[in-house]
DNA sequence: GCGACAG
DNA sequence: ATCTTGTCGC
């Protein structure tokens, strides 16, 4: 495995991660996901304006490390880094987690820390972390007596999704922010679009 | 020891 | 993530 050498390592880079908004307006959204066949990974990033699709990029290669939960942004930061890059924007969703991590600092606060963007991480489940069950649209994630993420439900009758910092925003902006850009899918719609191109972009080759 | 464990 | 059919619901 990766060893305490490797939480240590995500300890001390935890200490960087901003948790304010460091921003003035946010126009252009962009959300990157990976999608695999073998050892092949697809990552396809993309930009949204306005609800309108104003950037793709996607990227082939191969995974140089081995998927280890918790330590998701060694095998995956490598590759989203080769779209992520050529992509501009304002604000960038990153499918995975970033402060509801057990070092709290999971592949969006990698990913944030490394390009200095605002980031929020967007996963389907939670890694760590304790909440009320009651509650409406959404209610905050608590792990080690703080705030770390936030669940948010973002369809009826779909199970909700973890919200929490990359990197550069506030939990509670990163919560407006994933509700405001969510459509009609589960995740935020450039999550969800970079999830379809990167499965397309994969089949057809 | 046993179960959990982002994608 | 991926392997996979039908099926319930809007």
């Amino acid at each position: 495995m990766i060893g305490k050498g490797g939480e240590r390592f995500q300890h001390l880079l935890s200490e960087y991660v901003r948790e304010e908004d460091c921003f003035e307006k946010v126009v252009t959204l962009a959300g990157v996901d990976v999608s695999y066949k073998g050892d092949i990974a697809s990552v396809a990033c993309v930009a949204m304006e306005e609800g309108v699709v104003t950037q793709e990029v996607t990227w082939i290669g191969q995974p140089s490390f081995p998927y280890v939960s918790s330590f998701f942004a060694l095998r995956e930061f490598p590759l989203i880094y080769e779209a992520v890059r050529r992509v501009p924007c304002d604000l960038l969703f990153v499918h995975g987690h970033g402060r509801a991590h057990p070092r709290k600092f999971g592949l969006a606060c990698h990913t944030g820390l490394y390009f200095q963007r605002p980031t929020v991480g967007v996963a389907g489940r939670i890694l760590v972390g304790e909440f009320d069950n009651s509650y409406g649209d959404w209610t905050y994630l608590h792990f080690q007596n703080e705030a770390v993420g936030a669940l948010v439900r973002t369809q009826e009758k779909m199970n909700p999704i973890v919200v929490s910092v990359g990197h550069m925003i506030s939990l509670k902006s990163a919560v407006d922010y994933t509700r405001l850009s969510v459509m009609a899918h589960r995740f935020p719609e450039v999550v969800h679009l970079a999830h379809l191109l990167s499965r397309k972009t994969l089949d057809s080759r």
